[in-house]
DNA sequence: TAATTTTGTTAGCCTATTCTAACTTTTTAG
DNA sequence: CTAAAAAGTTAGAATAGGCTAACAAAATTA
């Protein structure tokens, strides 16, 4: 059994192979999870004796098959709190990730396949982010970052990119949300802010930097 | 703040201060957690250090006022957990102990008052047990030990004293729960054995054992 | 290629929590 | 009122996780 500590690696050192096929570097993995170097190294030896992580002094950091899978069950737990917070318990998104850092280290397989049970096993946690199976198998959709998008197309809001308390906040005060249609009105050349239409909102500007963090399908 | 193991340390003060109102002492709240008296010993300076605990050497334990009132919270946690459990997620009462366990350290205010608000601010866990209110004010009802009854007395359950898998997975295969109403039909004078009736079981025989730890209302 | 900078590792130390062995105080028996 | 037993404390060590300082390797720069 992986400690709470130890989860909380496998899940970091998941996140950053996403973007980093050959491997993880120290320093990187150092810097996600504000720990120090030396503290992650030898963290990094624990877990290679767990075969849950390859390990080779100076080499980039791979998740063994093993270590991968752990690691996506653990996110998988982290997601289905997440869901089940919102859906069930009507917490807001912005809310419900804190709470899940902590659930997704509850140790009771019974607890988690109830929350699944009720949910109706869900595909998806509340930012969009695909839940993995029981077999830690997970699949992105292929989104597009609104960033991407051109004048006139009309967007559904898929998910999010960014999961923190002050950007939901930002998107709950203009009324966005998963699901979300709006029509690009206008893009800014110079600076890449995007102007978009919506319910309500007719004319609502969002900078490049709200654009790239939001992954929407196009129609 | 205080550690998941020092909320432990504190529950486990509570519940045992229940029956030793001058003290606990470091061996039964070391046999208790199943922790070695030396490490109890130390953990009773820091809880001292810390105003939790009055400590003197070779006397017997005291909660503070302070402490009493952090252990009843964590309790409150615990309880609120396991209703909600229960009553939202369907989990046998039997079953729930083990996960509130772990969820009663969970740090999050909001979480455990939607988990109230949900609930409809429950007054008792799903074994019969006051929730303490959110100053830690917490008040037992005088219920009477089925073991205490007398022949022809008709009485409801109102409460279990062991919260045990074991024990709760007895009572669920005679399909005896809190509320159940049950006339008692006869006591063995010999082992205090009673035998009972409620529902379609017109005679169950129900050992001491069991019935000293069964808590219940007379009518 | 050689010098620097950056990244990674080693060594040594810290806190939290636990343990065993040895010693001390209190309590209980006789 | 002693002497043995029980309960409690002290000392020393272990494990899990973290940190800083110093050193080493790799990557960059010049
Ligand atoms: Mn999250
Ligand atoms: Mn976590
Ligand atoms: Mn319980
Ligand atoms: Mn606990």
């Amino acid at each position: 059994m992986n400690s709470q500590v130890e989860e909380n690696y496998l899940k970091a050192l998941f996140y950053l192979s996403i973007d980093n096929e050959d491997g993880v570097s120290v320093k990187v993995l150092s810097k996600h999870l504000d720990i120090k170097m030396p503290t992650v190294t030898s963290m990094m030896k624990k877990l290679a004796a767990k075969h849950l992580v390859n390990y080779e002094s100076y080499k980039p950091l791979k998740l063994t098959e093993k270590g991968t899978k752990e690691a996506a069950l653990v996110i998988r737990k982290h997601r289905l709190t997440e869901m089940y917070l919102v859906e069930k318990m009507h917490l807001g998104w912005e809310q419900v990730h804190d709470i899940a850092e902590q659930i997704e280290h509850i140790k009771s397989p019974e607890f988690f396949s109830k929350m699944d049970e009720l949910l109706g096993y869900p595909k998806i946690d509340p930012h969009g982010s695909p839940i993995p199976d029981k077999n830690g198998k997970m699949v992105w959709k292929a989104y597009n970052k609104l960033s991407e998008c051109k004048v006139n197309d009309t967007v559904k809001i898929a998910a999010v990119i960014n999961t923190s308390d002050e950007f939901l906040t930002f998107l709950n005060g203009r009324d966005i949300s998963l699901g979300l249609e709006m029509t690009i009105q206008s893009i800014e050349q110079f600076d890449n802010t995007i102007v978009v239409s919506y319910n309500k909102h007719s004319s609502e500007t969002l900078s490049h930097r709200v654009c790239e963090r939001l992954l929407v399908e196009k129609y």
